[in-house]
RNA sequence: GCCCGGGUGGCGAAAUGGCAGACGCACAGGACUUAAAAUCCUGGGUCCCGAACGGGACGUGUGGGUUCGAGUCCCACCCCGGGCACCA
């Protein structure tokens, strides 16, 4: 960290005081809070509800908005903050209407585990934080319009959280509804409501009950068991991505998985959509991948394998007369949609490989495993169950080479051959995707390969690869030896072999041809599945929206499993106050200890309530913060319909890629249930979406040592010639210790422990594309900039930054490193840098040898020169582009040419500089005011016009072109802009070198370009 | 393993298929100064020839290809970063 800025450590320790009030210097600390008191007094950012006349379109323009934690802004806040407030700024000076909000994601766990710790109420701490996190991004001078300003804590924002839930919970997914939905496009599949849902006679016959449990079944907002992630330690359940490695991301405790009831919300139901729909969205392909991937979406079949009827005693397999009473049934019957008890239902990708079906497997938690388990089989099939409910998804995926698993003792029938086929239990099959079983095809995955080989099962190949196929890496590492040839599984598609009519069909028509075939016979149909899972929402949590919902309980006070829900008029639903939560060891939410008046209650007709103790999980909050910013402070509804219709899609949403999936998703699908529901317009959230890429911490260079050597400290300085304990980075191998998380070092050759030595670049030197330890060339040292982070000690706060050089400069050093999407290291020099062209800035317009702050004597009121006005027009028309591209770099550079060039005038006309203050002022806002003031302007420059360009000022009469003899720069000449190819020919041949090196060829094509090129191509 | 990004000076980077390295940092030399800081000016990809003016060869991870011309397009490979990972 550097310390004060050159210019100020000299005010402040040269002994002439006059220099210490030396106003005309370039002053951040004096120019900025003077400018953002104004913007504050004059509320200059608000954001009416209606455009002012003439407006030419509204802009939406959104930053994912920040969870306030205790450390306040890190620099990679302030990324994506400046890009989308210049883009904001910008857009206003274009006569935009502009929506630019800013609020707080502030429910979530941090709060909490510091009440647990310190007795400090989580609203307490919250509440500071925002305080910090608002100071902070003011001290920016970011162009926010403060009075829609809000917390998802805030009750008047969860009230609406918690009305969104409910419609959730009041929603069912008809898949197969047609309708026209608000943009007039024709859709099948729409979220209606629960009172919609056809109630099946039988279901109607049971009376209310009965058809309230129907009803609870189909809600896009339903009840489920789940396993959690119990963390003992912190004494609190943690969501899925709060795990890593087994262990919570903070503090790297154990954690336990243990089945909890739970609130699951059926995004599931939303997966084709959320996949196709992405294709409307302008945004990162990258992302859009991600999301594809996440939803995973495969199409296949599922098949049903005959089992038979359950018997006492149990039976191996079924009889042959079983199996073809069951298909002429089946026949009749169709394939239904609940696969009963007497077949095991399949998910298959690959239909056309059913003739190579040689073994089943069911997840071990399948519950078909019981009933197929044979005595024989009893003892080892249940030792495996254990031993694999033990497991955590992470063991289960740890130990993926050594394939396991136990045979049940059973059999089933192949539906197309009549096959009796080995019934197994094995964890690489997983409950949760599919059916929780599979049909096995060793010959053509790789899978069912290996266990196939470990557990000496059948292989039988059903498709002949294509003429000439070479097997791929994987398929050659598992070739066995069979009698001699070589025998590999094959994954790819091809022509069908040993399938007994369906012989040399190639495999894509091989697919639609037995899904059809099944599904006539009813023994099959088509299937669509989805690595996406349900949404787990609840959590065992404090410090989140309460969920606005009651349990009925019976006379014992038990639950008795109905449900009743909240009316708007009770929300929101609060959470209890007075209530000092403690942890109180056990696996359910801390609410379930919250006094009897907030817990129960009877209703109107005499039955007892107990609420949900559960909380929302924090994506709740951010999953629709960006609709309620168009119209924050609505007491009636969540958001006004022509509000709505009037700002959203957001038009621009720049935020981290960590938000890439996850609340990207969870945030589409709340949209389209509501979008369905008829409370939004359009079926997408975001038009337009940038992740700016991760700061890095400064770059370190680093080599290594031997730890055993006694005596050494762990610096360079210590022996710096001493060349017995160093080894080259290139013979270092790390790992992460298991245990502790932290990266260990080891000597590849000798095993020995090695510790890492910071250097410092004067002890580096470059040799062969590899920087070296000085004087030690084999000693080869690596240099590379890490993640900031507190136990490196590598974070950069913006508290310093702005202390040393100012707002204006932070926001340009963060804009100019380098593309707003790159990931890319911090270096303070850099600011240092762009601080200094800040302050060429100031006095190429201020007068900074004068007493007081005036303007420049160099700035006068006359007419600029042709060249003055070609640079100026050259400056505006590349930093509006690069503007409305987000290239913001380059931006920045263009400016810093007109200043290098327009400051050496002489005489600086002062339409010039108010010009180039105007194309500043996005990027430098409080300088530019000042600047502006300084040129006898009251106003701010907010929403002054931005400067227009004319091409015809720019447009030279001669340019400088490039002359190639056979594709190598020969020369340059100089010829008219607009003269033909022919005259630059010409100009060319003039040109002494280029003669040179055609004198004596024989030319035999000349390329011309005119205005940018000429190239002789040459014989000899 | 699979899916995305990305490899250009000492460093951050720039370049609609047409002058590689704009702009900035760091560095070196100079001016100003009693001195320093600040500021201003100058220089620089590497190697070679040359006293100098100047000129040549090579150069965007590696190897091929397309093209009059490739950092940019195509093929193969290597390395770095991110995501997913027994999803049938």
């Amino acid at each position: 960290m550097a310390g004060l800025h050159p210019p100020l450590a000299s005010c402040l320790l040269n002994s002439d005081s006059r220099l210490l009030f030396q106003m005309p210097r370039y002053d951040a600390a004096r120019i900025e809070p003077k400018w953002q008191a104004y913007w504050d007094e004059h509320e200059t950012f608000r954001t009416s509800d209606d455009p002012a006349s003439g407006s030419k379109g509204n802009l939406y323009v959104l930053d994912m908005f920040p969870y306030p934690s205790g450390a306040g802004l890190h620099v990679g806040h302030p990324e994506g903050y400046t890009a989308t407030d210049i883009t904001c700024r910008y857009a206003r000076m274009r006569g935009k209407h502009v929506l630019h909000p800013m609020g707080w994601d502030a429910f979530g766990l941090p709060a909490e585990q510091h009440a647990i710790k310190t007795g400090v109420h989580p609203a307490v701490t919250t509440k500071n934080n925002i305080d910090n996190f608002r100071r902070q991004l003011k001290m920016l001078g970011f162009s926010y319009d403060w009075s829609r300003e809000f917390s998802t804590t805030d009750p008047d924002y969860y009230r609406w959280t918690q009305w969104i839930f409910l419609e959730l919970f009041d929603t069912w997914y008809d898949a197969e509804f047609e309708w026209t939905d608000a943009t007039g496009g024709e859709r099948r599949g729409k979220g209606r409501p629960i009172r919609e849902l056809r109630i099946p006679k039988c279901v109607q016959e049971k009376g209310d009950e009965a058809v309230r449990r129907y009803q609870d079944k189909h809600r896009l907002a339903y009840q489920a068991s789940a396993p959690v992630n119990w963390c003992p330690a912190l004494g609190t359940v943690l969501a899925n991505e709060e795990v890593i490695d087994g262990k919570s991301e903070r503090g790297g405790h154990p954690v336990q998985r243990l089945p909890l009831r739970q609130w699951m919300l059926r995004i599931t139901a939303y997966a084709d959509r959320l996949a196709e729909e992405l294709d409307e969205c302008d945004w990162p392909e990258s992302v859009k991948a991600l999301q594809r991937n996440w939803i995973g979406r495969s199409t296949g079949a599922e098949v049903d394998f005959y089992i038979g009827p359950e018997t006492t005693p149990h039976r191996l397999h079924a009889t042959h007369d079983e199996f073809e009473g069951w298909k002429t049934i089946r026949c009749a019957s169709g394939f239904p949609a609940d696969p009963g008890d007497e077949v095991i239902r399949v998910f298959t990708t690959r239909p056309d490989t059913l003739y190579g079906a040689t073994y089943m497997v069911l997840a071990p938690e399948h519950p078909l495993v019981d009933r197929l388990t044979s005595e024989e089989q009893r003892h080892a099939v249940d030792a495996y169950r254990r031993q694999a409910a033990a497991k955590s998804d992470l063991d289960r995926t740890d130990l993926a080479k050594e394939k396991t698993g136990v045979f049940t003792g059973s059999y089933a029938i192949n539906p197309v051959n009549g096959i009796r086929t080995p019934v197994w239990i094995a964890d690489y099959v997983l409950a949760s995707y599919g059916t929780g079983a599979i049909m096995a095809v060793p010959a053509h995955d790789l899978r069912d390969w290996e266990f196939a080989c470990t557990f000496r099962l059948p292989i039988v190949h059903v498709v002949e690869p294509p003429v000439g196929y070479e097997p791929s890496k994987e398929e050659r590492a598992l070739c066995r030896d069979c009698d001699g040839d070589a025998d590999c599984p094959y994954t790819g598609e091809g022509t069908a072999i040993n399938s007994n009519a369906y012989n040399g069909t190639p495999t894509s028509d091989f697919k639609p041809m037995i899904t059809m075939a099944l599904a006539t016979a009813g023994l099959g149909r088509e299937a669509i599945n989805y690595k996406l899972r349900d949404w787990l929402f609840s959590r065992q949590h404090f410090w989140g929206e309460p969920f606005p919902l009651w349990h009925e309980l019976d006379a014992n006070g038990n639950p008795t499993g109905l449900l009743r829900a909240d009316t708007s008029d009770a929300l929101p639903v609060k959470l209890p106050e007075d209530f000092h939560f403690k942890p109180h060891g056990r696996p359910d939410p801390p609410l379930e200890e919250a006094p009897d008046s907030w817990l129960y209650k009877t209703a109107e007709d005499g039955t007892r309530l107990k609420r949900e103790t559960n909380s929302m999980p924090q994506w709740a909050g951010s999953c629709w913060y960006y609709l309620r910013f168009a119209d924050p402070k609505n007491e009636t509804a969540f958001i006004d319909p022509a509000k709505e219709k009037y700002w959203l899609p957001v038009d621009l949403y720049i935020g981290g890629a960590e938000h890439a999936v996850l609340h990207l998703l969870y945030s589409r699908f709340w949209h389209k249930v509501l979008f369905d529901r008829g409370h939004v317009s359009t079926p997408e959230p975001f038009r337009k979406l940038v992740n700016q890429g991760m700061i890095l911490g400064e770059p370190e260079l680093t080599t290594y040592r031997r730890e055993s050597l006694p005596g050494l400290g762990n610096s360079l300085e210590d022996h710096p010639t001493d060349p017995a304990g160093w080894i080259s980075a290139k013979d270092v191998r790390k790992d992460v210790d298991p245990k502790t998380g932290q990266e260990t070092f080891a000597d590849s050759s000798s095993g020995m422990g090695v510790v890492a030595v910071r250097v410092m670049p004067d002890q580096v030197e470059k040799s062969g594309g590899e920087f070296t330890l000085k004087g030690h060339p084999s000693i080869v040292v690596e240099s590379r900039a890490t993640k900031m982070s507190k136990s490196r000690g590598n974070v950069i706060n913006p508290d310093d930054v702005v202390k040393s050089y100012g707002a204006d400069s932070l926001r340009l050093y963060e804009m100019f490193m380098g593309p707003l999407e790159a990931t890319k290291p911090w270096q303070m020099s850099g600011v240092e840098g762009v601080y200094r062209f800040l302050a060429r800035v100031w006095r190429m317009i201020a007068d900074e040898a004068a007493d007081d702050v005036k303007l420049n004597t160099a700035v006068q009121k006359v007419e600029p020169t042709d060249e003055q006005e070609r640079l100026l027009h050259r400056t505006i028309k590349a930093v509006t582009q690069d503007i409305e591209s987000l290239s913001l770099n380059t931006a920045i550079s263009r400016m810093m040419e007109f200043v290098n060039a327009f400051a050496s005038s002489e005489v600086r006309p002062k339409s010039v500089c108010e010009q180039f203050v105007l194309v500043l002022s996005p990027f430098a806002p409080h300088l530019a005011e000042e600047l502006w003031h300084l040129l006898g302007r009251e106003k701010t420059l907010a929403y002054e016009p931005w400067p227009e360009f004319d091409e015809s000022k720019i447009a030279e009469s001669t340019v400088e072109i490039p002359v190639q003899v056979n594709g190598k720069l020969r020369g340059r000449v100089r010829v008219a802009a607009d003269g033909n190819s022919a005259a630059a020919e010409a100009a060319a041949r003039a040109d002494n070198v280029v003669a040179a090196f055609l004198e004596g060829k024989q030319v035999v094509k000349v390329v011309a370009v005119p205005g940018r090129m000429v190239n002789f191509v040459v014989k000899p």
